[in-house]
DNA sequence: TTTCTTAGTGTCTAATTAACACTAAGATAT
DNA sequence: ATATCTTAGTGTTAATTAGACACTAAGAAA
């Protein structure tokens, strides 16, 4: 068991991470099961007294995924007091998930920030469980397991805003492979949105965001028409995001 | 001097207000000014304990200008390094704005929510300073006197928001008094947007999204034409809020 | 009564979005 | 090898929305 030095620590302050990522034409996230109990939590933990709040949510994901470099964004700070449930923290001790001393410092009123992160998730050899947990997985959005105090609220919340921000400004970049044909760019905004979109009118919608490039080469092996694969031209894609877009789905 | 029992409070957590108010074609901000210095800073506070993080912003709003009911967003939590500066908190000893005793508190890692506030102008009558402060001002955006650490950078995040607000849904309900005209809320968007509208175009586009009600009064008493005086449908803009407006300025 | 300033209105054009059907190419089954 | 199945890829038209623009109406002040 890890131990933990609450005086490196800012008290009353946590940050939460929904990680998406999409496979199989399915959102999915990041999810811990705690030990002994079918509960899940969000990746995430404490922050040290010398560490930026940005910075630590990446070292928290690291720890989890083995990536730097994940894309991050904040979206939302949760302070309700309802959060803060000495039974949910005696449970953890109970099932022994934490330690009995710990039981202080998680009894404290939290308030967390929310961040949300997108990562490839061919990426992502092999999540790993931290000290509370024995299992780290991804889990479709849509077939979510129990999980932990407001946690399922953190995380509608952060689709409800990945959804919103597919209106303000392209996303792809962190969540599809180098090389991607025009189906599965459309595929992963339809999952985002959670509806079909017509194939020609969304074609011609992102070819027009001028952020693409095309590699002339095919996607080959699979079934049916080989299609064209495509790259993220990186400079556009950071303008174009910057900037903004102003397009509705 | 207020007593500062820190033991009600949540340690590492403040919150800060920044509220817009609209008046004379200016976007105005509400400012302490720091005693004995020439240092403004937003008006915000600690958390205690046992109070929600709107509940505590809408209570230190409360104090300052009178009004309940204010509304009230959350927009972005500030949590950087750099924000927790002992020079500083040192420099609030030495002028006396804080008592010695208070410096510890002070001189934690503070991270910051940041709520903006839209608030009627003309409902404030006298906007009263606080226990650190010997003045409590309105403050056009475009001209800031010096704000004590990060408080110039929350307060222009606080504006883009806004500003990209505005594209999503209707605003203007709290900023004006319950009657205003039509060339009034236009200019309050041009106010906001730093930028003019068409007339004609401005006038066609709130009104198709069909939130106004016109009362067939006219403003009297001012220059040339009287204009005629409107109403938000209360029922009609909340839902205009919650659906959206996809509208572009 | 003249002048000045702002309120209020409509039309045309350009740009964007939405709806829609066929051909091409590769994989598989016979 | 041929037929079949499935997905990739492409253009046009209609409807809607956004942008540009000029005149008349009404009140205040000179």
């Amino acid at each position: 068991m890890a131990s933990l030095n609450t005086d490196l620590l800012t008290p009353s302050v946590a940050i939460d991470c929904v990680v998406f990522g999409f496979h199989e034409n399915e959102l999915k996230v990041l999810l811990l099961k705690l030990k002994n109990v079918d509960l899940w939590a969000l990746p995430g933990g404490f922050v040290h007294k010398d560490v930026d709040l940005e910075t630590e949510a990446l070292n928290a994901l690291e720890v989890r995924t083995g990536l730097d470099n994940i894309f991050l964004k904040q979206f939302h700070t949760f302070g309700s007091l309802e959060r803060n449930d000495a039974d949910h923290n005696q449970m953890l001790v109970d099932k022994q998930i934490i330690p009995q001393d710990w039981f202080p410092w998680f009894n404290q009123r939290f308030i967390s920030i929310g961040f949300y992160a997108l990562v490839e998730y061919s990426l992502v050899k092999e999540p790993v469980p931290g000290p509370i947990s024995d299992a780290c997985e991804w889990c479709s959005v849509n077939d979510l397991p129990p999980l932990m105090l407001d946690h399922e609220h953190i995380l509608k919340t952060a689709h409800k805003t990945l959804k919103k921000e597919l209106n303000n400004q392209p996303i792809g970049l962190n969540l599809l492979p180098k090389r991607f044909t025009i189906p599965e760019l459309q595929s992963l905004y339809e999952t985002i949105l959670g509806k079909k979109l017509d194939r020609r009118n969304f074609r011609r919608k992102v070819m027009s965001f001028d952020i693409l490039v095309c590699t002339n080469e095919r996607r080959t092996g699979v079934a049916h028409k080989a299609p064209l694969l495509y790259e993220f031209d990186e400079e556009k894609y950071h303008l174009a995001h910057q900037a903004g877009l102003s397009s509705g789905w």
